[in-house]
DNA sequence: GAGTGGTCTAGACCACTCA
DNA sequence: GAGTGGTCTAGACCACTCC
């Protein structure tokens, strides 16, 4: 195989995929170094470092000190999704984007979200119900309580001209977050909103975040029958 | 703001996500060049470049030449799901893993699937299907098809003993995948198989994998009612 | 101890994009 | 055209880990 004379790091990193893929190189067979493969492709060992470290990263290969790089035996095993603002979402759809606050109420927090978010029954929450629309036709419903203790400036938010998640986006940055998919039924409210029947199956979506293990939100997202989240690597 | 006399990436990396976290630098603003801050930071350009990058590749920063790199307005954030194999995902839980082959025929197949898998009429498939369980107990239904033109040495796989998932990973690497996930309602068969009434609300995990542009094997993987999948970030 | 990847530097040129 | 990030180089030293 003559490398092209001109060689980046991409070409290095296709190269090296492509050994992987037609099994010039097995899973759990060491691959030669970088100051070979710089020999080999002509280029400074930096450049191969970083094609390494790409592949590396996307699962392809594990590289240890001492011990060198090797074929990973057990491939890609993490996929990553992009979490969009649902307005980016809709309109990623090619449909005009719009939302309707239901309600927003202060509030003090039911069992169930007290546990999630780790609080205690005096915590005083604020309560957002809200439908959002592509094309004006239903496309995700949404439940969220936001922590007025981590957030205080939500009080005076105005969620009619700006939505919750992107006022939080702008005013409360995030430490870490936990985002799971589940699979439920519709409850009759649900139903109702997003125009499907009762008991439907829907995907819904949680997600919780926390500022410095400061609980700052806890939403529900619930999507009509038939949405999928997709991802490729 | 002194930076430590020992800079490495990392530290760029952590005092730039920290004056963002604190609103020194506020969502749009245009950040110092390359240049400017490796004279603040002490450091190569380069340095500071991997940061930057490194940034902009959790969402942070976005970055255009000529018009330099600006906090982001909405920092897309993502999601990073471990897809553990079966096993690991059952034992991991701290429950005896089990599987059962329920079938195993090659096949034409079916127009949902050739469209998947962008496949002719004619292409010979491989359909497994299969039960997984966590201490004896219905865990997972999963139905495979494998496409024998690009891993033609699952003709002869012995799927009883090691189950297709595992046997794939060893045999066939793939270059990209497609994951998805979407809420579906149990068919009479998965339903009996898992134990769970008939039109059930199920989680429904789809996977395609390819090897240069090559399809190798669509997977739909359907969990019970109540199955969460869940990441931190 | 020795071998391998991890990171950094100083400088260079290129590529894109804005004005 | 000019400014900014994108990439590359050649060399260096460090950090980890296996033997």
């Amino acid at each position: 195989m003559k490398p092209t004379s001109r060689s980046s790091y991409r070409d290095i990193r296709a190269e090296i995929s492509r050994r992987i893929g037609e099994r010039v190189w097995v899973p759990g067979a060491l691959i030669p170094g970088e100051e070979v493969l710089a020999l080999e492709f002509g280029c400074a060992r930096a450049t191969v470092n970083r094609a390494l470290q790409d592949l590396a990263r996307s699962g392809l290969v594990e590289r240890r000190r001492k011990a060198g790089t090797r074929v990973a035996l057990h491939p890609v095993r993490e996929a990553r999704f992009v979490i969009p603002l649902v307005r980016q979402e809709v309109e990623a759809r090619g449909a005009a984007y719009r939302y309707r606050l239901l309600s927003r109420e202060t509030a003090l927090p039911p069992e169930l979200v007290q546990a999630r978010l780790g609080l205690g029954p005096d915590a005083e929450l604020l309560h957002v119900r809200l439908l959002h629309l592509a094309a004006n036709a239903p496309y995700l419903y949404e439940d969220r309580w936001i922590n007025l203790d981590a957030v205080p400036a939500a009080r005076e938010a105005d969620f009619e001209a700006e939505n919750p998640n992107e006022w939080l986006v702008g005013h409360a940055p995030f430490s870490h977050a936990e985002y799971g998919f589940l699979a439920a039924r519709s409850s009759a409210e649900e139903a109702e909103l997003l125009q499907i029947p009762v008991a439907e199956s829907v995907l819904v979506s949680e997600r919780l975040t926390w500022l410095l293990d400061k609980p700052i939100t806890l939403v529900r997202m619930v999507y009509p029958p038939g949405h999928r989240i997709v991802t490729r690597l």
